[in-house]
DNA sequence: CGTACGCTTGAGGAAATTCAATTTGCGTGG
DNA sequence: CCACGCAAATTGAATTTCCTCAAGCGTACG
């Protein structure tokens, strides 16, 4: 179910202005840009998008955590994207989204019409100049997940994961030093479904890291990494 | 080694003329690719670019097959994209390249500086809109390849990858009708670094296929389909 | 208080890997 | 033209890793 939608904000005081698809554009793009906004909010568990519902918005994650799968006709699920704040959802000249969309954490979209930002893409170049930079980006995300997917161990699953969201959060939060503290903004299963893992393996691994010192917690969901140092080199991807 | 130089050609008779970056462009625009595009070719097992290398030109695949791979610090390697002709090279507003890049086959590339690229993208819109499309597309493409790679078992990884390439490389000889025959442009090494499997799995289920009837071949390289279904039911795509 | 859900833990089993030994195909040189 | 040698591919046996199935724990919530 919708959330209310909440009350237009100005995008000058946007917590995405410098990160979002908007990010480039000049004050006239702006304005063209706050024409068309409108913004929308789903709680945690809630679906977006069906994979292959007509896809009638695109828009930017406020905030919150979204994810993206697929899923086999057996019911096997894989994660293909998880989008953080700032990141973009849906994909201008298509007319069907082929991904399920779920709200991970309760998030606020800043949604666009399909149609009209198509156009707008075509006018203002600053649009999609950053939708170009943004899209090859997360290409480049993809294929370092595909490393992890087919060529690293259950623990250096974890590790990645860990380590990606721990960097991708402390950045955020403007934390620096050898210790960072998140919340997990997922479920074991999810984790399980982004790295292709079962849950019983996740929570094996999990409770591995802990008893070797990597990472420590109490409430499940709370995550200490005394030194992400020593966490990235369970990554594997250190010399 | 780099080979000689071929003679220049053309865009008109180019073989990628309606698939490539360029498939959009104006006659104008054309020009303008025209005057800064040069070709290079390269043999099969060739370098391209190694991991971290400056990126000097981004271009376009005229014919042949190459491959991105990552490598990990011990050896393990993760193919992450496989370059068709009419595939796009390297990526704009980047300084060095993440991936090393192989010639698989001979190869010829229609290469663009990638200074002179990047201001030509703001140029001339339709080369940004399409180089927009083909990265969503790619990107599309990653993720699909990481299902393949976080959920099926070796068998379906073996049919997923056989039936793309049969289905890619028949779209460009228009073949149509139930029977495939292809050439497969890349060794069982390199099959095995695309599914995050071993060369010894890709041999066994290889053999298992073509043992069930699913495909055949006596010549390692020279496969044949006799129902390209049946091979996708392999897949575990199909409900 | 009891049920539900998410998570953890254990035991046994299946799938893919590792290690090792052949076999096949192909280019080179006798 | 055939023999040789190398690289790629196949096949087998043993092992490892992760999954499946099953039971139990802890917190949240009716």
């Amino acid at each position: 179910m919708q959330l209310s939608v909440p009350k237009l904000k100005s995008c000058d005081d946007c917590p995405i202005r410098y990160n979002a698809v908007c990010s480039k554009c000049e004050p006239a793009e702006m304005r063209e840009l706050e024409e068309i906004k409108y913004y929308r909010s789903f709680s945690a568990g809630q679906p977006v998008f069906f994979a292959g519902d007509p896809l009638e918005f695109v828009g930017s994650i406020v905030s919150g955590v979204s994810s993206l799968t697929r899923t086999m006709p057996d019911g096997r699920v894989q994660m293909v994207g998880l989008l953080l704040p700032g990141d973009f959802m849906g994909r201008p000249h298509r007319e069907t989204i082929d991904c399920d969309v779920v709200a991970e954490t309760d998030i606020m979209l800043c949604c666009f019409r399909r149609k009209p930002f198509e156009r707008l893409i075509n006018d203002t170049p600053h649009v999609g100049q950053r939708l170009l930079e943004m899209t090859l980006d997360e290409l480049d995300a993809a294929r370092e997940w595909m490393l992890v997917l087919g060529r690293k161990t259950a623990r250096e699953k974890i590790a990645s994961l860990l380590y990606m969201i721990a960097t991708r959060m402390a950045k955020l939060s403007e934390k620096t030093g050898d210790e960072a503290t998140f919340t997990l903004p997922i479920t074991r299963e999810t984790m399980a479904n982004y790295l292709g893992l079962t849950i019983e393996t996740v929570s094996r691994q999990m409770s591995a890291l802990k008893r070797d010192g990597l990472i420590a917690f109490s409430d499940r969901r709370d995550i200490t990494v005394p030194q992400i140092d020593a966490l990235k080199a369970e990554t594997g991807e250190d010399a």
